[in-house]
DNA sequence: CGCGCCACTGAGCGCACGCTTAGGAACGCC
DNA sequence: GGCGTTCCTAAGCGTGCGCTCAGTGGCGCG
């Protein structure tokens, strides 16, 4: 499967490699509940709930609601990383390893806002040394990202007066892409992929095919 | 006050026409509040606090800690409304008026960073009523924009294939700005606003001088 | 069959929440 | 001074939270 196939794969089993089966049943649930209502909105009874179980099951297989929290927060920014680490070690110009990052980035935002949303949004509620870690795994995907950026600026195949100005602005929009998109929205993730792609290379002055 | 310098003026009095006092100094401190740790991990005993008030104090002004978020959230959008409806009422190229529009919505956006992060990303806190008048506050701020990339696409003037969906980019970069903008950071707020009127430029295909 | 193991439950602890109520200080007005 | 109004506080109510713990059912294993 390569990169551009991995985004859109698989929407069903988002955390196969949790183990064992509750505690994936108590991860999705959690997912679901801090998306719709927010890490302090949400109860551990609604959690507990959702994943079919009392209450107290909850603590067997995670000491705290946080711990929960921390645990879709790493694997869901690993996904991140790994897919933005895919577009930029794939061959090619930097305006093709810039559409692929784009697109698959912002696709995965779409197809799994839902994860989305929660590994953006809420990771304030982290502790501090947790927050801290995960913030350092999102730098590296900032970084990854930068780079494609600078070597085409570098090239001149981009005329980017500012890269990190630029590269945050293209993270920015990628991320965002978790808070407004409805899945009974008019648009598909790949659509949303694509135009994001479209818009980004205008951005950074690429010749548009 | 031209639109141009009412984004950046006047940072102090941000609530001025909220009277009494009192009640001024909570609207105050519960932006902080929320805009810091978010609405359902801030207390009434913490706003209440930040406003040298007892917890009692608030309800005389406010019926609920909602309605306070209501308060904000209600002010904030006519503020923003207010910035666009200037800038696609400008004389001026569907060029000029979106440099102008992008520049002091973007620069609002990172001024107010706390308001806009409050009403931007806390609006799912609000009962449905609210949550409906405000999201039509939004869905006006919207159309002006569209409007104004419409005119430029109908002149020729601009390159846009997909009106809503560029509006849509142009609008989700913008408001992003408040999730990660800090007032320490690298950039100013006019910084901001510079960067994202030139990145959105070229983002619609039109010529950047 | 008997035993140990362990995921799980029912009941509930202690706490802090949003919000209420009774009462009082400060002030304007006659 | 007497009185009403306005704005505020101290105290606390009821609730639902995160989390705990003693006990249990069902399973693998000899």
């Amino acid at each position: 499967m390569d990169a551009e196939a991995q985004g859109a794969a698989q929407t069903g089993e988002e955390w196969a490699d949790v183990t064992p089966d509750a505690a994936r049943r108590l991860v999705g649930a959690a997912v679901e509940a801090f998306a719709e209502r927010g890490y302090h909105a949400t109860t551990t009874r609604d959690i507990a709930g959702r994943a079919g179980m009392s209450p107290a099951a909850l603590y067997i297989h995670y000491k705290t609601k946080e711990e929960l929290l921390y645990r879709i927060s790493g694997i869901g920014h690993e996904k991140a990383l790994r897919i933005m680490g895919a577009a930029a070690g794939a061959g090619g110009s930097a305006a093709e390893r810039l559409t692929g990052a784009v697109r698959t980035f912002a696709r995965w935002h779409a197809e799994h806002h839902t994860t989305a949303r929660v590994i953006q949004y809420e990771l304030q509620a982290l502790g501090p040394e947790h927050y801290a870690e995960i913030t350092g795994q999102r730098r590296r995907t900032d970084r990854l990202l930068r780079q494609i950026i600078q070597d085409g600026a570098d090239s001149g195949e981009f005329k980017a007066d500012d890269v990190p100005g630029t590269t945050l602005a293209v993270l920015s929009l990628c991320v965002d892409v978790a808070r407004w998109f409805a899945a009974d929205g008019p648009r598909t993730p790949d659509e949303v992929g694509a135009l994001y792609a479209d818009l980004v290379l205008r951005m950074v002055g690429a010749d548009v095919a």
